[in-house]
DNA sequence: GAATAACTAGGACAAGTGTCCTAGTTTCGT
DNA sequence: ACGAAACTAGGACACTTGTCCTAGTTATTC
């Protein structure tokens, strides 16, 4: 692996800092003095804060795409690759208590501050919806494939938003088990009505 | 109705200004201008920007119990004022759409601010969560009845940000249309396992 | 009606903001 | 080895922030 450009260092430090601390609210100098270089020097980086802010998105849809990717490979069936989305909020539910979901605080934060950058911080959840129509798909409910992952996404969603406020670990635990619950009963759902 | 005090206007324009663009980012001098008053002038009733904000919290507090008892007296059962409370994602969709819901958004924020404030403001999601608590017992189902309740608070929690990333009223409605099915499925629920 | 309190506008204050410039230093392609 | 590009530190810039002071005005109380 090579050394880690400055470049790269920017995003990935100015990423945990808007997670933990929001965007609005982290500052040029938080972010030098987490890469550990001067405020001025910055410029030469990153013309504007929404530059980086444009950078940091890219960086999580990257990401983002490569897990998804990642989880199709491990995964033998759809369920189990739906599985692997679901047990995020159980390998991340310290970080989620603390901050939230990444990407559900920084659309709602962007959202109030009527930032530009709102549509490409939505188009996060939008792979993850398009990751799980597939998976719904592949499951054998081609109609409602695409409602019941956006009915998977808002649940997860409100799993983190609560865990956060009331920092519950055992509610996230017992809404995991709901969950994994609701996707085993999904064939006979499909096959009412 | 006596003339509203300078006092109780300062919170009440305060109070949206914190929905609609966040509590950080909301300025003095963005509530002095909705107000109508000097922007140093504010030192004289509240002291400090928390104390606006506790008095926001506090007032958004009593708004919650006043209509979760409005919500008791109209409801004749139990299920009634359970609807009462999903209906709100419908009656406030428009608001929802553009700021998320009030509640979750200031405690995810009050989060990452790391301010005192944030366990203020996770109380009025406990008052929903106390009072939703209370509806399940009456519906026959006393021991489950705070996990149901969180279950619920968590749904709309949920249904809130996505509906905010995604500005898809369809998609609330969907999700309304399915918690109402939950609910009417609830004491087979209570009966199995 | 005088004294006291409540309220107001305007501005000062230091600190912090995002942005940008200048002047050096290091690195790299040739 | 040399010129160009990349990178760096430090600080200036205009502005906004929350906080607080002063000096007036209005309202209330006895």
């Amino acid at each position: 692996m090579p050394a880690q450009s400055t470049h790269e260092l920017i995003v990935e430090k100015a990423d945990a800092l808007f997670y933990e601390g929001g965007f609005d609210a982290t500052s040029f100098a938080d972010i030098a003095a987490a890469v550990g270089i001067s405020r001025g020097n910055f410029y030469h980086h990153f013309k504007t804060k929404d530059d980086i802010l444009d950078a940091v998105i890219g960086r999580r849809m990257e990401r983002t795409r490569a897990m998804l990717e990642a989880w199709k490979a491990e995964g033998e069936s759809p369920r189990e690759r739906i599985l692997s989305f679901i047990h995020m909020l159980i390998a991340n539910r310290t970080q989620i208590m603390d901050f939230g979901c990444p990407v559900g605080t920084l659309c709602s934060e962007l959202t109030k501050l009527d930032h530009a950058a709102q549509s490409r911080a939505t188009e996060i959840l939008g792979l993850f919806r398009d990751w799980l129509t597939e998976q719904m798909r592949a499951l054998g409910a081609p109609d409602q494939a695409e409602t019941l992952a956006l009915h998977l996404l808002s649940w997860s969603q409100g799993v983190a938003v609560m865990a956060t406020a009331f920092k519950d670990e055992a509610f996230i635990r017992n809404e995991v088990a709901g969950i994994e619950r609701w996707l085993s009963s999904l064939p006979n759902l499909t096959h009412s009505t």
